[in-house]
DNA sequence: ATCTGACTAACGAACGGTCGTTCGTGTACT
DNA sequence: AGTACACGAACGACCGTTCGTTAGTCAGAT
């Protein structure tokens, strides 16, 4: 084989494989042998570069919180709560579909590190949260949103946002910033009904 | 040991167990041994009332795919849209909420099946979505529902619904009809802005 | 009442295979 | 000469599963 990359360049290389694989079979459904198969390596070559399996999971999943942490920090936030969330919603979006393979590995597979790791990946997310929540509950102060519990209406928010993972194919026939922009409105303005009712509820 | 309990029941809290496992750890994490262990047994003596690893996970995921549909069911055609989607959703969320683990293990490790199995699921999945689909088109025809696009509103309530395994906890606070009626309602009302404007678009 | 034979279900041992990982070696490049 | 990197072989551990055996239970016959 010809000498061929330096070495930062290889473990780039092996990182991308290893999101690919992870994020479709999944961590434990991976093989480090059929890790290295796709790099056209033998396995033991692939711990010239990496120090073992968990830290390639650990350097996905920590990349992963990285950029959705730094998508959300572009939001500046003393903008209004509304558009502050629709910033929010449209980079977490943006995060979930230029990284997908990444994303997916994030939150299929972070249960699986260690302790610690998990621990922090906890703290992390849960910071990550709160901005969310913030916008929410700002915007339920100054009036431009109306929710009965904003701890609530984050996870819904949050939830429909990270479950997209599972079904968006950017091979598809939808330009992914159109797609997050109807996602993001449906989101906003939600199911919006004519006056009030509608619901079963006793108003 | 004492011979304790017939055979049908038996294969029952095999699957009790593995649903709590696989959910928990994940299909691929969790081991035969481990299964036996949490039932005091030795392993091999599974294999006296399941076939292999795999039927035990078809098993988890038609029983979770069949509660969802046998919930949707009780919910008439022939409601008004917007009651009929609310129902769906309660109906939706009361079956996660009451099958944590099996819902778990469905949202999870269906990927892990055999491709026919698989096959299958992803064809009852998209009759199950149609369902959601159809009320809120209805919605938007009888004026109830105002979205940009059905098919992505569809995504997005689902998702919101599907991700809440992850978060949900039987142990919380809250109780789960009332937690229930306040996530349909942000779903159904969703964040609903004054007028209209509140988002960056040109409107 | 006791014996018998069928049956259930749990067992220990072992199978071939794969797992993540280590190590000593070879080789092409600087 | 030194170094970076891929290699084959092998390690111990564990994987899902099979198999022959044993212990306990019950029905019916004696």
């Amino acid at each position: 084989m010809t000498r061929e990359a330096l070495r930062p360049g290889r473990r780039e290389e092996i990182l991308k494989a290893a999101g690919e694989l992870f994020g479709t079979r999944g961590y434990h459904a991976t093989g480090m042998r059929e890790l290295a198969q796709a790099l056209e390596l033998r396995g033991s070559s692939l711990y010239a570069h990496i120090e073992g399996k968990e830290e390639l999971l650990w350097a996905i999943v920590d990349r992963a919180a990285t950029a959705f942490t730094a998508a959300a920090d572009e939001v500046p936030n003393d903008l209004p709560p509304a558009g502050r969330l629709e910033r929010l919603i449209a980079a977490h979006l943006n995060v979930i579909f230029s990284q997908l393979d990444h994303a997916a590995v994030f939150f299929q597979d972070w249960v699986h590190l260690s302790t610690e790791r998990r621990r922090e990946m906890i703290a992390r997310r849960d910071a990550y949260q709160q901005r969310f929540r913030r916008a929410i509950e700002d915007g339920v102060a100054d009036g431009s949103f109306q929710v009965d519990d904003p701890r609530v209406a984050t996870l819904v928010v949050l939830s429909a946002l990270n479950f997209s993972y599972q079904w968006y194919d950017p091979a598809g026939p939808l330009d992914p910033d159109q797609l997050a922009r109807a996602y993001a409105r449906t989101l906003l303005e939600g199911l919006r009904s004519r006056h009030l009712g509608a619901t079963g509820g006793k108003e």
